[in-house]
DNA sequence: TTGCGTGCAAAGGTTTTGCATGGCA
DNA sequence: TGCCATGCAAAACCTTTGCACGCAA
């Protein structure tokens, strides 16, 4: 959780302004890049690791693993002191991933740090089950 | 979760005996390849991934993805149907695993059925954290 | 004999690293 | 000017895939 005492540059400035427009989603290095280019203002894919390693570092983006398989995801969730705990749902079925900011899950984490002394990191914990759409449609061809 | 009807072969044996022998913790491919190596039974990469998806898919071992930055860490979990029941702590910094029996996690489950719909399955869902122990030799080392 | 399991090597994708250059302070 | 940041390409990694051969049943 250290602090960016580093120069500012051009890259550096475009990269926080996209992850900031997209605080509400997950994004990852591919998309970014892609982005960056159509803008006219491409940055390099190692910069883009770099300066995304850093920001993860100074706690003001939190990086994702899903699965393994697929790269990182990244999301900008600022240095607001209020760190609400927010968790992911992954269907298994269709794999699509839910974004889930619920007051309920903050119990649970406080309820397991205080009675079974466990801190949670909600940034690497993913729910897997069934999403309603796929339960759906499970129920309509059995 | 289908059942393995394969031919059983020298490496699949090895393999399990491996991960079985290892129940406490969690393991990796390069951990498993160079264990099988150094006992003079290696087995091919390719070989490993595929027995280890099999396994995973039939339920007695687990695959945890923490970091993305490291693979995939694997756990043997055996098929004692009570695994199935009960929600997982996974300790990042130790490897810890935690069967955690709570009926307030129970009232989650539920409450993201009725409120959110999506149906949690406990046997894929891992909660990733800090333990008690590592959480206080953090303390006392920081 | 049949066809699954294996090993090898190659391919795939993501992330990191080395090094020369560019640019902030 | 002194350093940090960048870009490029190469390398490092983890994992998957194709294919021929081996081996269990």
């Amino acid at each position: 959780m250290k602090q960016d005492t580093g120069y500012k540059t051009r890259q550096k400035e475009k990269l926080l302004d996209y992850l900031i427009n997209n605080s509400g989603r997950h994004t990852n290095v591919q998309e970014i890049s892609a982005f960056l280019m159509s803008e006219g203002t491409p940055v390099g894919t190692a910069t883009i690791y770099r300066q995304l390693d850093r920001l993860v570092d100074s706690g003001v983006v939190r990086r994702y693993n899903f699965d393994g398989k697929t790269g990182a995801c990244y999301q900008y969730i600022g240095n607001s002191g209020r760190c609400h705990e927010h968790f992911h749902l992954k269907c298994t079925s269709c794999g699509q991933l839910i974004h889930l900011d619920c007051g309920r899950l903050s119990d649970i984490s406080r309820h397991i740090a205080e009675h079974h002394g466990f801190f949670i990191d909600p940034s690497k914990t993913v729910f897997y089950g069934i999403c309603p759409e796929c339960r759906n449609s499970e129920n309509k061809q059995p």
